[in-house]
Order: structure tokens, then C-alpha cells, then sequence
DNA sequence: ATTTATGCAAAGAATTTGCATTGTA
DNA sequence: TACAATGCAAATTCTTTGCATAAAT
């Protein structure tokens, strides 16, 4: 499945556009390790150059191969290693958009933020809707529970793509 | 983790409280099944039961065990299968709560509806929203898709469980 | 030096599949 | 009797881990 990323204008709420700064990422990264007593490391440098150059969603998988075409000498354990690392210190974040592994995600100068998927392309569309948060929230409150985060995922046929020919599959909940 | 679903009442909208009803059901898949020149066996009857028999979210694994406390005979393939065929049949509908398994429930007499996960205990809670509904398919429309299903989880801590005492993680972005 | 990071291959976990055999219509 | 369903174990897929070795502070 081919993934591509597009950030669109959002009417509601506009993404910023401004890409992650990479001084910034190597500086952020720099110090969590530090402040961890861990170590810095050829494979941890080129993993995160790597990712942090990589638009949109890309697994580990993916991000192997990139990181690879650069540097030979690095594990897949590393990556996935690494990815962890990223995860924990925030500066990236993980979705699972149901394909049967993850995908992951700079989280530098991205605010929270939902996906558009379609079913036929695999184009991953990104939009954000205070309303739809506001409203969860609302619904959580009413049921006792204090939202921590949430998951919505909106799965379809993009513009591109038409609507579907046969009709809808059903079964598979979502 | 034990998941327990509570299907509680929405100011919103109701969800349905009518059990599904065995006899439907049962008469439904029989005709799935004839319609496709597939069998009937004594596994997919114990199995179909079951299933139906048990509220809530249930995993492959848990399954297993139950249809085996009724009928030794039944392997893990066969429900796996069976659960596909539920799934294809609409009469079952899964759903992944980033637990690394998947989890099904009957979809008979039950439209949609999203979910409320407690992060602490696990439980489940189901919800529909129509205005939150509304709005994704506006925010779909907007980009030019057009909605074939979606999800939507809200992690949290439930009402019992009370405010995550440390701060909520983050890194893993949902 | 001390402690963390890496590579590799083995281990895991959930799910699927090939195939000989059993069961159903 | 034909063809679908089952059991079982092997195979898959993604991810994690144990451990000896290399590297960083």
C-alpha cells in the first residue's frame, strides 16, 4: 500500500506548515537523552536524521529502508529501538491505522490532530476540528470519564478516488 | 486486563437495549451460509452460540476458552475462521483497542456506536454521538472524501478509577 | 572503567494457512 | 459422492528480547 501524506488547509483549524525544525529536534532529543544518563550513537543519529526528513506516516519497516540507503550498519532492533526513544521523549507518535503494524509520526510542531484515510488510495489526509474535540469531551464528561487522548479515524474514498463501485463492505466494524 | 462493557444511557441518543435475539440470529446466518453453498457443523453452531451468548467485547482467545468449557472439540483455528465468516456476514463486527488483539461484539440490533476505554481498568463504554457523526462527515466532505466508516476511541480514566495520579503519558500520540 | 547501545538470532504473540481427514448436504 | 469444514502444526508478520560485543561518556 502506497502512503502519502497530504496536509491540507483546514477551514476549521489550519495545521501549522512549518516543518520541524531539525536544530530544534537534534537539541530536544540531546537533552532527554542527557537528562537520562543515556548515549548518543551513530545508528540513534542517523535513525532520527532519517525520520525526522521523512514526511508523513512511516513504519519501521519503511524507515529501515530509508535509514539504510544512507548507513548499511543498521539493525532493525535499532529502529524499533529508536522509534521507542522518540515516542517516549514526545518527540514523535505512533497510530495504528489498522493495516496490521504501526506507523509513526514526527510530533514537533504538530499539535494534536486526526486522520482522513482512504480505503482504495491509501492517502492519509490530516485535519483537526475543535468542535469534534469539544464535543467529546462532552460526551466523556457525561459518562465519568476524563479523556486522555482518543483515536478517530475517518476511513473512505478521496476525491481522487471516486465513491466505491460495489457498495460498502459491512462486518468489519470500524 | 478485564474488559467489562457497560452500555449505559446516552442523553444523546439511546442505544438500543433489546438483546439481540438468538432465533434472528441464528436464522440469518443460516442463510448466509446456504446462500453460499457453505455448511453448517457442530463447531460453528457451538461457536455461533457462544458468542452470542457473551456481552461485550471478546477476543479470538477468550472465545476459545469459552466455547471450549461447552465442547472440548472446537480448535483455535475454527474460531478464527468463524469469527471471520460472523464478521463477513455482518451479523459480528471487530474492533482493535491498540491491545494487540482484536476484539469482536455482535452487530445484530446494535447500529453504530464509538467507545470510551478506561486506560486504569479497562472498561468499556459505548456511546453515539449524532452530532459528532455530523461533523466528520462534514469535515470528510470538506476534503473530498466520502465516509465509509470510521472510529472513534476516547481513552481516559473512568468515573471508579479517578485521575491518573502521575501526569498522563504522552509520546504515544492518539 | 563503567554503563549504555547494537547486532543477531531466537523468542513472542496473534493470526493465518497447507493439508490430510472428517463431516455435511 | 462432491465439496466444505476441521484439526494440527507449520508458517507468517510485526515486534521484542537475551546476550555477547562494541561504543560512548
Amino acid at each position: 500500500v502506497i502512503v502519502i501524506t497530504v496536509i491540507t488547509m483546514n477551514p476549521l483549524r489550519d495545521l501549522p506548515r512549518r516543518a520541524p525544525s531539525w536544530q530544534d529536534v537534534r537539541a530536544r532529543l540531546a537533552s532527554y537523552i542527557a537528562e537520562r544518563g543515556l548515549k548518543q550513537s551513530r545508528q540513534r543519529d542517523a535513525i532520527t536524521e532519517v525520520f525526522f526528513a521523512t514526511p508523513g506516516h512511516v513504519s519501521a519497516d519503511e524507515l529501515v529502508l530509508r535509514v539504510r540507503s544512507v548507513d548499511k550498519r543498521v539493525s532493525v532492533a535499532t529502529v524499533y529501538r529508536t522509534l521507542k526513544l522518540l515516542g517516549e521523549s514526545g518527540l514523535a507518535s505512533s497510530r495504528d491505522f489498522g493495516e496490521g503494524q504501526t506507523r509513526w509520526e514526527s510530533a514537533v510542531g504538530r499539535p494534536h490532530h486526526d486522520h482522513l484515510v482512504c480505503t482504495q488510495c491509501g492517502k492519509i489526509v490530516e485535519f483537526a476540528n475543535d468542535e469534534i474535540e469539544r464535543l467529546q469531551a462532552t460526551v466523556a464528561r457525561r459518562h465519568g470519564f476524563h479523556v486522555e487522548s482518543h483515536r478517530l479515524e475517518l476511513y473512505g474514498r478521496c476525491g481522487d478516488c471516486g465513491p466505491a463501485r460495489g457498495r460498502a463492505r459491512d462486518g468489519e466494524g470500524r
